[in-house]
DNA sequence: GTTAGCATGTAAGGAGTTACATGATTTT
DNA sequence: AAAATCATGTAACTCCTTACATGCTAAC
């Protein structure tokens, strides 16, 4: 995860470690957040796998900031990455995270995506209505209720989101009807 | 927090795995999840230190339900987990999990959590909010804008959660008539 | 009598955190 | 020149998942 998500920030530009980190609580803060200690780790793998390179630094004194670039391969795999179908990529911050890089897929993965995330969030929906009738006729405390209560508002939240864009990612761009 | 969570909802009674893993995705589902892979481990952990048994079952054959009770160690090491106020117990899905189990706090507890909880919040609002300037400042796709637009929206609605509840928590007499 | 769902479990490993350690640069 | 912040890094560890494996029980 944290592979798609530093390469598909520097498809955008070079950069830092740190400044990487900033970016990413700015942009997935909400949904997903890394550790320095996962992240400085994570960009040396990278490195080793010939997916970023440092960008030579006239001067460069050891501690100072170690600017890195995408290399070639490193595009390839970040399309490998953010196109795999198979992984229950619609659920929880998998989303975000593919979201966060949308512009990049064609329009069929998008609402392929989409539609799994709405499938997925509506079953939510159904299972928290009935464990909230299950909590409402046993004898659940009024916080266990209203922490589901909670949870369903905030999920058909997400679905009204999700099925606005679903909408403009099907309106406008209707090159074969089905 | 496994370990807090199946405390928690043996102390409203005996169960076996499955059923606690049910119990779990219906009232924390929408914040947090478990696989069985970590559950029956957990469970067996919990057994190994005396915090939960096995109810003897006459008819127990190998691979039945194994019904499990909580200890009066159980219940000790229960309030010790929730009441700790160290380990930023405000944050993402340590806070659904406690709040899960407000019923067993002291009203001072609760508030002192819940007030931490709105900090953070708002602390994130702040954040999303700058981010979302810049992001529109700068030439950011639409699908990275709509992403921290929603992720604030979002937000927003956890607080107004919150805030409720600290009104309700804080309020001894209340007016409302429904 | 077979399929579907109930129920328990393990081994290997992925993904990340915490705590620690260091040093450079900017601000006061 | 002290304090704050920028910046990078490592080792030990925690928590949890995936894939696999097994068997029971109800329903058709």
């Amino acid at each position: 995860m944290l592979d798609l998500a530093i390469l598909g920030l520097l498809k955008e530009g070079a950069m830092h470690g740190y400044e990487l980190k900033r970016q990413l609580g700015q942009r997935l803060g909400f949904f997903w957040t890394v550790s320095y200690g996962s992240l400085y780790p994570t960009l040396r793998k990278l490195e080793a796998g010939g997916y970023v390179e440092r960008i030579p630094d006239a001067d460069s004194r050891s501690r100072r900031r170690q600017v890195v670039q995408i290399t070639a391969a490193g595009e390839a795999r970040f399309l490998d990455l953010i196109s795999q179908r198979s992984t229950s990529a619609w659920e929880e911050e998998k989303f975000p995270l593919r979201f966060a890089f949308f512009t990049y897929l064609p329009t069929e993965t998008r609402v392929w995506l989409l539609q799994r995330r709405r499938d997925y969030l509506l079953d939510r929906v159904q299972e928290g209505e009935s464990g909230l009738r299950r909590a409402t006729r046993g004898r659940a405390d009024s916080y266990t209720i209203s922490l589901i209560r909670h949870g369903v508002e905030r999920t058909r939240l997400d679905l009204r989101w999700i099925e606005d864009l679903l909408l403009a990612e099907t309106t406008p761009h209707s090159k074969e009807t089905t």
